[in-house]
DNA sequence: TACAATCTCCATCAATTGATGGAAGCAATT
DNA sequence: AATTGCTTCCATCAATTGATGGAGATTGTA
């Protein structure tokens, strides 16, 4: 049987590759419970012994699906903030805010299985771990949110998390946010970028950041 | 048997109240399909016979615990309201961040409940309906964020959903969020209450509102 | 071609879960 | 005490679901 839980990121053209890319895909939609390995199976077309052969047991598989999109979240914040790096504070924001918006609304199963993972008290001790802690801090440096980068205050962070939260619930929230908005896809995903820049850039501009 | 989906509450001492209560508590915690019917019976110390025999079908049950919370919110809205009328801008963000912040605080079971609507790709047709379009337009009106009350632009309504959002999954995710900020519980919802009015205040007072 | 390793599917299991019928309990009324 | 109506529980069912064994198919290699 192959091995689990591997770091490097699985061939999507092999099966293995297959079956995780799908497990996304319907753990995202349909959250743990709501999800079962028959529906995974039919996603792909193949048998559930074929799953059970590549995976082992769907906690090994959901698990397998949080670590593929840790790593994923980790790139995609590196990139951003290669790109943001030098910029004034400002642009930082406006352009992480673009960049975050554009990877998760190309990848709305990303933001469901973080959402997910805020209420899963799970019934099976499931260890899964987004590496939201990780991610908070970088994203403060980032932004250059904090002066000391030891020891950033429970503020600098709280305010990281607000913004993360709200993109999030705009990408999952969006089947029930357009409708109230009344807009289409190309112009919800405008208003969202306009409203999430609207509310940060004069909080983290307007005052002096804490020290 | 008795009739189901009432729209009064339910008395709480009442066997079919308890059971409410409980399904509201476990649902709110599991999601729909990671609860089960046993659970909940488990919960209140009945059969699950005694279950069905007052609520039906688990969707039913289901269903009466929304719209025993689309009711409370309301309430709490309507509440929030009649506190802040009158007030100025800022001190009706303040007030109604404190009082929506103190209530979900004390029903953090209701925040869950909302945001499992979120990605609700419910496999039955399971028609639920959480009235947020309802809630965003009363908030932008009651907020003062709109000029003309029946005709609010979609961006008023973005900036109170994005709040709303940020208020929810402050709540719903306080096990993954509050060890982040390495805070107790009484100091996490000082610095929850203090970054949303640090976010939004600016935001909604810095600049002229939109017509 | 022969052989082994790998992969896929069919058949099947045991446990869980949503749901129900019917018997027993309980309270009020006569 | 008997009748009635409401409530609760026990036993049980059928369907679903996670999971596995083993037979067959496929692929690579000598």
């Amino acid at each position: 049987m192959p091995s689990r839980l591997e770091k490097a990121r699985q061939n999507p053209d092999s099966m293995k590759g297959k079956i995780l890319a799908a497990a996304r895909r319907i753990f995202g939609e349909h959250g743990y419970y709501g999800t079962t390995t028959r529906m995974i199976a039919g996603e792909v077309g193949i048998d559930i012994s074929t799953l059970y052969y590549h995976w082992g047991e769907k906690k090994d598989l959901y698990e397998a699906v949080i670590a593929d999109l840790n790593e994923e979240i980790h790139q995609q914040l590196i990139e951003v903030e290669r790109i943001v790096h030098g910029k004034s504070l400002k642009e930082r924001l406006e352009t992480a805010i673009d960049m975050m918006c554009d990877y998760l609304f190309a990848h709305p199963e990303a933001a469901n299985l973080i959402l997910f993972r805020y209420f899963n008290k799970t019934r099976q001790n499931v260890t899964l771990d987004i590496r939201v802690t990780e991610y908070v801090s970088n994203i403060a440096i980032a932004m250059g949110l904090t002066l000391d980068k030891n020891n950033i205050s429970a503020q600098a962070k709280a305010r990281v998390l607000a913004v993360w939260n709200a993109v999030l619930n705009f990408i999952s929230g969006e089947d029930l946010c357009r409708p109230i908005l009344d807009l289409d896809r190309e112009e919800y995903i405008r208003v969202v970028k306009e409203t999430l820049k609207f509310i940060l850039i004069p909080a983290f501009t307007g005052h002096p950041t804490d020290a």
